[in-house]
DNA sequence: TTCATGGTGGAATGAAATTTTCATATTGAC
DNA sequence: GTCAATATGAAAATTTCATTCCACCATGAA
């Protein structure tokens, strides 16, 4: 039974942005499922637009009676309602342009001067190049690739990894994500000068990623220089078969770097490092237990 | 009775893209009630993607079974698998995720559905999830959300990055990168346990660059509140405008970080990063120098 | 610990929308 | 001009979806 909605303000909002406003401000009164739904509704506005209530719930991880409390607890008579406001508001959006502008409205050529669309269009510029250097890395890392790759990480005892400069980011969420897949990881990264006495612990069955860009940093350099003395393998991420990384790898993944007004992206070799991860928690999980489920998801 | 589906090409179009194409290909042999809901397809596709088949019926001025006559001759079963490619298109140029329902398996059959196409090609989905992420974080930050950033960074004295766990790579990415655009950097690592310390250091002129996904480290979320407690500026970088740091921030860019697997992904983010440092460097120049010309490259 | 209150998940129900079917109309050929 | 074949429109039948209802669980107080 509907409490005869008693609701302070019984005025619902009239645009999505005023539904996300009350959203807001009603948030911290919500029980705990509630809020999961109105996390959902600001984070996927179209997919709440758009979506079934059954696919909603699948997706948000909640009920499609959750989202129809929701939606009454807002105000409105029902689920259906408040999608059809968030569908409004999405429409007006798109059709101010025409379809066959729309369509390409991702793919138009970038003006090449930043004093022409302001600092802004940067956003424009990098994004592109990135979705670029993206389809460029699919194709060359190739299925092959990434397989070899993981099985090579996954039969090793322990994960070492290298990454100087531009390339610490990759081996900082390497060293984050590849021990959740289960396997020992030791990050080579020289804090307190303590760089030879991590590389000592380097043994012949481990295996060493490095990562590395033009202009290959020296200390990436001698840390696989210092893997392969110790008999380990070493798992080579770089922009040339003939970096210095890679002449000594047992495997090269060759990533192509979107770069924009000289600086050179980094979303190719995040991605693929998550390829791996996922890769190797898949091969992890196989190898561990017979049986089927997804491998713990990430946090932070 | 549905005759076995005779069309020459029975390989469906995969986006909205290609259904247009081949409705414009096979629109002069169809009867004149098909080309009428033809030519509504083309001029009004949101209409098709989001009214039911009465509605739409009405407004073209045709029947609902004529609709779905259309869609068979176009090689769909129904009339509803071409709304959902319609659908889809549309979330996909507002959202990340619109990309059906494989994307989103979190604990259902991913056993097979790995071995199907081996660990290998998982490159394909994280590649083609983080190009989906990247056409909608563009179109979500837009040119006055990075303008404004950058303005907010080149005005600050010093800046402070946070990120822990998943978006440490962000801010050892921005730790690297920002210096050289010739800004005052410290990144708020807490190796050593001296987190307190680098928190001291914030000033009132100083921006604090807080990055965070969920669920929000609570490390991230008392150093943003030190920063706030400094009077410094709040830049936050996240996912929802829930987000604990993002409540407090004196801007927030939002990033929607394609989930393939239960895995977030950290392209777009990067990708916004990057974005930020070359704006601050033109910015800086612009300041510094009248001249034109590019600021330095990096390189690693 | 026990009870009471309110929240939550899942199944049943009723409504709405899509698809099929069939009768009628229209077009083209002989 | 008539017949055959196909297209069209209307309505029935089926499927899908939103909502409601009920039983169970969690939380907090006595």
């Amino acid at each position: 039974m509907t409490p005869s909605i008693p609701d302070a303000d019984s005025n619902l909002p009239d645009s999505a942005d005023g539904l996300r406003d009350m959203i807001l401000a009603r948030y911290d009164g919500m029980t705990k499922v509630l809020q999961q739904v109105g996390r959902y509704v600001l984070d996927h506005p179209e997919d709440m637009a758009l979506l079934t209530l059954n696919e909603l719930a699948e997706r948000s991880g909640t009920q499609p009676s959750a989202i129809v409390r929701f939606a009454k607890a807002l105000g409105f008579t029902g689920a259906g309602p408040m999608q059809r406001l968030l569908r409004d508001s999405l429409i007006a959006q798109n059709s101010a342009l025409g379809y066959s502008e729309r369509v390409h409205q991702f793919g138009a050529a970038v003006e090449d001067s930043v004093s022409a669309g302001g600092i802004g269009a940067l956003i424009d510029e990098f994004a592109e190049g990135d979705i670029l250097a993206l389809q460029n890395t699919r194709a060359m890392v190739g299925r092959e690739g990434l397989a070899s790759a993981v099985a090579l990480i996954a039969a090793a005892r322990v994960v070492h990894l290298v990454g100087m400069r531009r390339a610490f980011p990759v081996a900082a969420y390497l060293a984050y994500a590849v021990p959740q897949a289960g396997k020992p990881t030791m990050l080579v990264d020289g804090v307190g000068g303590l760089a030879a006495q991590q590389l000592r612990a380097i043994g012949p069955d481990d295996v060493m990623i490095a990562i590395s860009y033009h202009s290959y940093a020296p200390e990436t350099v001698s840390a696989v220089e210092a893997a392969c003395a110790a008999a380990a393998k070493v798992l080579a991420i770089s922009d040339s078969l003939l970096s210095p990384i890679a002449k000594r790898a047992t495997q090269t993944l060759l990533v192509r770097e979107s770069e924009v007004r000289g600086f050179r992206s980094l979303s190719s070799s995040l991605c693929l490092a998550q390829a791996l991860v996922v890769g190797l928690a898949y091969d992890q999980q196989r190898h561990v237990a017979a049986g089927g489920g997804a491998p713990a998801g990430d946090a932070s």
